[in-house]
DNA sequence: TTCGGTATCACTCAAATGAGTGAGTACCCG
DNA sequence: CGGGTACTCACTCATTTGAGTGATACCGAA
């Protein structure tokens, strides 16, 4: 029988999750907490095989949270259940190791398939979020750093590891108009190299 | 009525989609394909809300096919409906903007699900992609390179964005140290700079 | 028409970098 | 014990880079 945790900050809304949980006879409800202080030592005690998390916690956010189950026992699929849809956040958590990621204004009955899904093996999303994942793979471009068209080729060449020298001879502009192109660029993000602005850029989803 | 295209070489397979298709009221078959040279075109002309792609069918592969179609008529969402599993053709299709993932596994009342989720802006996926979908973010550590521990750390620190004299002060080494283990890192990943190791680093998913 | 933004190019200078060479220490494994 | 690997450090040298300053040209909006 699947064994289930539940971290969630808003006491009503943890404490009607774990009833509907306890209504289901195909689950056990093995503990519910208000915070993830205590994840790593709960997930070794209690060895959850799934564990619902709250990402905005006090202390300790759902992002942590999720790095303490996946740390001491990566076999535990861990869903994040957020009001959230921030970007940033999102992809945090999927790094950090989440399984799957559903709104909370999933409805229950879809609350339970993503359960069963996650046991399966497999990572339920709400529709809005699998999307925004599926994005990530090719748009970014989000160019809130408002690069011009030329910095953005430029900022390209940096990224493929290319030299000031070889950005010139590839755009076919002088070594110093490259080299200008790319303090511009630096400034823009706030960097003061390009390892960093390959960082950020790369980091960030800029390009 | 959502308009439904399907490019897939199997006749037999195609066929009987086609036919699964018509049989539903609520969609409205507008084309079958056995491949994609005229993707764009069909698209152009025929302005589908959703698109059936297969991978791997003669010429133009269903990779290709996803672009022709993204390229012309970007609010059109495209399902790639496929028996692989091959992680970098997954990841091609991603980044071309596939908009759902299914297996041929698939049962068609899940199809049906997933053509009402794409048009609804979701993104559905077989949860054995899901899973690799979200691994994708996480993963890494290959080191194909064979980069010690220590390296490995430098190059995080590098990634970061620091110089060699930060690495130096971070690590507690010497600053020619810091520089040695750079010139070793280089060495391993066959590249002459800095920002190429980051570069390949990010790009290959070493760490 | 003037102003702002973009793109182009040049010059300087101190600092950082990549490449080469050499070498000492520590540790594990056979 | 010896050999291999990892980690450490030092020195040199040519090249690249970041930062500062200033200048010209084009274009579109005010």
């Amino acid at each position: 029988m699947p064994r289930i945790i539940i971290f969630e900050d808003n006491d009503k809304l943890r404490e009607s999750l774990a009833y509907l949980l306890k209504t289901q006879p195909e689950y056990e409800m093995v503990g519910e907490y208000n915070n993830c202080k205590e994840a790593a030592t709960i997930t070794r005690v209690y060895k959850p095989d799934v564990v619902l998390m709250d990402i905005d916690m006090p202390g300790d956010s759902g992002i942590n949270g999720v790095r303490y189950v996946k740390e001491n026992r990566p076999q535990t699929s861990v869903i994040m259940y957020t009001v959230f849809e921030d970007d940033e956040k999102l992809f945090q958590c999927l790094c950090a190791g989440a399984n799957g990621y559903l709104l909370k204004q999933t409805p229950p009955q879809k609350l339970f398939d993503g359960i069963q899904e996650v046991i399966a093996g497999g990572a339920p999303m709400s529709p809005v979020i699998a999307r925004k994942v599926l994005n990530s793979f090719q748009h970014g471009k989000s160019n809130k750093y408002f690069l011009t068209p030329r910095e953005i080729e430029v900022l390209h060449l940096l990224i493929k590891g290319y030299s000031a020298k070889m950005i010139a001879a590839n755009l076919d502009i002088s070594f110093d108009t490259a080299r200008a192109h790319l303090k511009n660029i630096y400034q823009k993000l706030h960097v003061n190299s390009g390892k960093e602005a390959i960082g950020k850029a790369l980091g960030e989803h800029i390009v």
